[in-house]
DNA sequence: ATCGGTGCAAAGGTTTTGCAGGCGG
DNA sequence: CCGCCTGCAAAACCTTTGCACCGAT
């Protein structure tokens, strides 16, 4: 690991694995898919274990879980600031530049002073470059 | 209803209260927390027919169906240009302001033509005024 | 040796769905 | 009346957790 602000987690063989292959793909993988690809190098790994090591990792910040609101979890290694987009047509998730534009949410805000933004959550829907081709 | 795009969706009585119920709100309800308030009324519904009634109405566009992260949805009828911010200390969901800033990221991002986004979506977490009161 | 981590399986919470009967338009 | 809608309950899904044993430091 990087980053030791979590100062009791072990380095287990299943946490080095998962965070391994967790950085090995831009895909985005649910638990259950990435369960699925480390079983082929830990077969004897449980769900629980890996649910459990991606929820370590990203209170350690090491990996980021998200939200794009389907009603499963997904996590990336990625830490470099940066969108995502979900396609409506293929369900991919891709990397979206980065735009500094949350500050000016939080610039906004803070004149209004009624409350306190601690984070902005955006994300986009839309149409992936692999799509827009297929539809010409 | 206001939006008759769902043409063959009839105005059952359970739909009607579970909008009027949902309309009388800010509290941006779960599904399972606007049953609690709408069996006042119909004491026979079920939350199956909620789940259902809730799916139909935001497909029509009548309400707005809220993802914050929270593993559980939330529902909103006011249909008014407006964020969500999320308290971190007492979990409630409160309205912010709008502000355009959704069109920067539509356009900056319409340049650069490799995928098309068709929504943007925003929420913050943050502390609400009650809450910041409460700690000075 | 300690005590966090693991595998397994069960439980938890939210949402969906199959079915037979009911009711709105 | 037609066929969408309902209540009920079971199932589907994703995620968490209790427990006894294991293994990293």
């Amino acid at each position: 690991m990087v980053n030791m602000d979590c100062e009791r987690t072990r380095l287990t063989k299943q946490r080095r694995v998962v965070l391994e292959e967790l950085r090995k793909t831009t895909a985005h993988p649910t638990a259950d898919e990435l369960y699925e690809v480390v079983r082929k190098r830990l077969p004897n790994i449980s769900l629980g274990t890996v649910y459990r090591n991606l929820e370590i990792l990203s209170a350690c910040g090491e990996v980021l879980k998200l939200d794009l609101g389907e009603g499963k979890k997904r996590f990336d290694a990625c830490m470099e600031p940066h969108y995502h987009l979900r396609c409506t047509e293929c369900g991919r998730v891709i990397d979206v530049p980065y735009l500094p534009l949350e500050r000016e949410f939080e610039e906004q805000f803070k004149a209004m002073g009624s409350f306190k933004i601690t984070s902005v959550q955006i994300h986009f829907d839309g149409i992936c470059e692999g799509c827009l081709k297929k539809m010409n």
